[in-house]
DNA sequence: ATCCTATCTGTAACGGGTTACACAAAATGA
DNA sequence: TCATTTTGTGTAACCCGTTACAGATAGGAT
């Protein structure tokens, strides 16, 4: 391995004009550089970014826990927040927790051990306790853990009120819901703003669980819509789901949207590969990511901690799955 | 931060004796080690991996280089490399290229300069000459550099004769092929073995450009139906173009099985999430990342360097798409 | 000529672990 | 009892960049 010193021999200067012409920092010479920098060429030499963490308690990297790779969801914000933060000359170190709790904490130990700059979380199961010790900055995605923690999330309750709405605007009045998982925060307060509306309206309520899977999702649809033939329309707790409930309406020959519309929450690729294409209340999932890592990066070289809690809006995407009904 | 000498101190040693109840190396004896343990947990102390790596030379991390993270296919690979690497204590540093020479390359330079033990990459842009220079263990996942490297792949030619031989076994003889891109292999070759076997047989060759793209597959898909209504089947390079396919199938009016035969290459999930589900050939995606992990880990803790070449086969799985059309 | 400043370069300490080596104490053996 | 081995612990050098500090030279002002 090349280090700073055979540079350094090899231009005959010190280690330190060296680190200074890497560094672009203080007094050097035109004829040194040159000479030193066709040393670095020469020798094709790459700084040991471990070195420099060790000094200078800053390694240029930045850590992302997720729930799970393989949902586009996360995977999408993944792709935004490492354009960022690589802009800032940042790397960053995924980690992906199976929703895992010990998972979870081990990578978030990991991280610390290797002195990562700071954090963005996303997290259905960690608690405030357990990122209170870290004390690097963080950001939370999604969710919120604490007062003290900058937050980058969208209002579920609200968002899912507005998705409700567009099915009774389309003429829906037995609408049912297929929930996520009880645990997570988000997931309940759909299903909350779902049983608030419908009620507030005097209009059946009528629910199911689909924990966040095709699989089981499309099951429970199934079961719902035989118990249930005469459902107008399904809306889902989110997009996986959404796209279950289509499968399990399609198995049952209930054409949609002419027989049966169908709604889902978040807005991942997953609802425009289907046929037919399926309505969505669409997080802003690039934005989100964008300023989650920008707040971040915020905090970590300016030192800024005011908490932040970022709240952006949905969108609602109208398409084929919400389409036609009221002309009934 | 806590240091180890804070801990030395407060257990009254020596930081050699820390560092080596920290490691269960040497003689020490059980009464210090409890007084060390203790002070450990009382100053919540955790090693500096920084600090460690810079001395052994020896990060216990892994990089990993995937084209594209919002695509299942890799995510799924993603899981299961973290998996294995973790059972080893290793730590896997996930960068997501976005199918850009530049962008590998950057990050081929970040994770030499934090000195990973090793790296698997996956990657249809990089050259064997770019990875020549990394001095430290290589795995290749999917595509093949150089007899240097150990490579898990399938191979592409033979599995995708056995996809069309599928749809030639099902009754179908005007077999239209979606080509993925030019410029990779795998894509190449899997076109490649369409010709060869359509001409050895006889029959008609048509295809078009697809670029492994959802909406590109779509149109291509739609203006081939356009020109050739009497398509009976169409061989998809993947699934995504296979799911594109018949998005286009399905706007057109035509009916899967019954008027067209879909089939994909791949084996990710979407092929199941839509209606009708599609056929594929499916690579052991769990077992290649499992493969590859293990294989970069023989390297680095054994120094195993025999440059081996896993081939693993890949799955023909028969689903409605391609069902039906024998009874006409 | 003298002083001052700006420019240029080198020496050495530092960061937080690891470990070779030295030394002491305890256990074992003859 | 003395020699030898095993056990237990500490000192200090080392890994590789960074930077405070000091020293040297050149140029400008007076």
């Amino acid at each position: 391995m090349v280090t700073i010193r055979d540079v350094a021999k090899e231009a005959q200067v010190s280690v330190a004009t060296v680190s200074r012409v890497l560094n672009k920092r203080g007094y050097v010479h035109e004829h040194t550089r040159v000479r030193v920098e066709g040393a670095i060429h020469k020798l094709s030499y790459r700084p040991n970014n471990v070195a420099r963490t060790l000094f200078k308690k800053q390694s240029k990297m930045i850590g992302f826990l997720v729930p799970d790779i393989t949902n586009p969801y996360f995977a999408q914000l993944v792709r935004v927040v490492e354009q960022v933060t690589n802009e800032a000359e940042f790397t960053t170190f995924l980690c992906s927790s199976e929703e895992d709790l010990q998972k979870e904490l081990r990578h978030l130990e990991k991280m610390q051990e290797n002195h990562v700059d700071g954090v963005i979380v996303i997290s259905n199961t960690l608690e405030w306790e357990h990122l209170q010790s870290l004390d690097i900055p963080i950001v939370a995605l999604d969710r919120t853990f604490h007062e003290e923690v900058p937050t980058v999330r969208i209002d579920n309750y609200e968002e899912s009120l507005r998705a409700i709405q567009h099915l009774l605007d389309e003429g829906c009045t037995r609408i049912a819901h297929i929930q996520g998982p009880a645990h997570i925060a988000n997931s309940t307060l759909r299903f909350q703003a779902y049983t608030d509306l419908m009620q507030a309206k005097g209009l059946p309520v009528l629910s199911t669980k689909g924990e966040y899977d095709l699989k089981v999702s499309e099951q429970a649809v199934s079961r719902l819509l035989e118990d249930h033939p005469d459902t107008e329309a399904i809306y889902a707790g989110n997009d996986v789901m959404a796209v279950g409930a289509l499968k399990a309406a399609q198995r049952m020959g209930k054409r949609v949207p002419e027989d049966l519309l169908i709604m889902g929450f978040d807005g991942i690729d997953w609802t425009e590969m289907v046929t037919p294409e399926i309505s969505t209340m669409a997080q802003p999932i690039e934005e989100m990511g964008r300023q989650a890592a920008k707040l971040l990066l915020q905090q970590i070289e300016e030192g800024v901690t005011a908490p932040a809690k970022t709240v952006l809006h949905a969108s609602l995407l109208t398409r084929q799955s919400t389409r036609g009904k009221v002309n009934r």
